[in-house]
DNA sequence: TGTACATCAGTGAACGCGCGTTCACTGATGTAC
DNA sequence: TGTACATCAGTGAACGCGCGTTCACTGATGTAC
């Protein structure tokens, strides 16, 4: 169990120069850290740990620190888009459902990742002119401001505002809560809260 | 001009051993820090050096940096309770003005004192065990939260919905301005947007 | 009124840390002919 | 099919940084008698 050869065994035990999929690994590893440590708890060079790679090898990917959480913060507004996009397909058609259900998905994809949704809004973090970087955000965005307007293009910094007063609602639920304001964490299911609160709020801002 | 004697001078030119209010003066470097730097351009040593004092000397006054910045957040929060108070006894008494002259006045606090706001929210940073810290913060939200339900005592969590609802917009308002989410700040007064939107709900929250 | 002494509020050097990034380099891959 | 060579994706040591805090100390203050 002891003596594996310590060169060569060519093509078994030996990790290979190259990793293959490193821009990838480094992003799952940041994820992993920021759901672990939270956002403050992130270095590149930790990341770079646990992707079993040298301090330095990030860089030929993401140029530098902000460049990869800007690649995670990308993959973050995907998600969030994507899951308001399924809580709305889920909804009964009507305006007020759609609202109540995308807000409600809004602010537990908050609470689940607390790290990201951290990240996706301190913009010293981040590189917001990235191109992919604005789609993902917009995206998410209009999913919920659609009930309301018209798309502006991507870029654009347009907002409606019934817009500006849902995402206000959703966004400050969610960072009061995380931030301890609405009481401890272990204590309550902020599901309920949300819906005696916020959630009757959207239903009548959402009424046609 | 150039010939001080290098020793002495005794009641003149010469600092003195003790500051006399290093307390007070370490709270308002810190405060003129996080004005021109933000909380991310806050540290310990450089507060100390503007209050032309050594590294160590704040922690005889406050334990550590946390300590410090938790003073400086009790005050922060003093002064927006005292700005919603004012703007209160500014209203024409109903609710529905009272409501919304506090929410402007809040949203103008967290625009005009950026640093001071991520702190007050930065719970990493704070010791919420700090009764001062918990009297100040109670005294600001039930400002707001009195419209709505009786205070409870300080320690207790208690939201009122209604309050919680209110929170959020204003809070979730500032916060995405602040972040850059609804524009660039040069070019809009975000006293506008909020009038059209946040102000407008808080209206009819605030209708009896 | 004077004096001893405890206490308080500072000093400044040093410790130990982890960080992002740079640098000269090397191993592997892919492409042109 | 083979080979030269450019390019790409890594290494690992080192740089330089500023930080919060500790430590042994000293100067000033205030209090007891």
């Amino acid at each position: 169990m002891k003596s594996k050869p310590p060169v060569s065994t060519p093509a078994e035990g030996r990790r290979p120069y190259h990793h293959g999929a490193l821009r990838e690994a480094l992003i799952d590893a940041t994820e992993q850290l920021l759901a672990e440590q939270g956002l403050e708890g992130f270095s590149l060079r930790e990341v770079a740990r646990r992707a079993g790679v040298s301090p330095a090898a990030p860089m030929h990917h993401f140029g530098d620190a902000r460049g990869l959480l800007t690649a995670v913060a990308v993959r973050a507004f995907e998600e969030l888009a994507s899951r308001l996009e399924a809580a709305d397909a889920a909804s009964d058609g009507r305006r007020r459902d759609r609202l109540r259900r995308q807000g409600l998905a809004y602010v537990r994809f908050a609470l689940e990742r607390p790290g990201l949704y951290d990240l996706m809004f301190r913009a010293a973090k981040l590189d917001w002119e990235t191109a992919e970087l604005q789609v993902a955000g917009h995206r998410a965005f209009w999913t919920m401001a659609g009930l309301f307007a018209k798309p502006a293009p991507p870029g654009d910094m347009t907002r409606p505002p019934a817009a500006v007063v849902v995402w206000s609602l959703v966004h400050g639920f969610s960072r009061l809560a995380l931030d301890g304001q609405l009481g401890p964490l272990e204590d309550s299911t902020f599901d309920a809260l949300f819906q005696i609160s916020v959630g009757d709020v959207l239903d009548a801002i959402g009424q046609d």
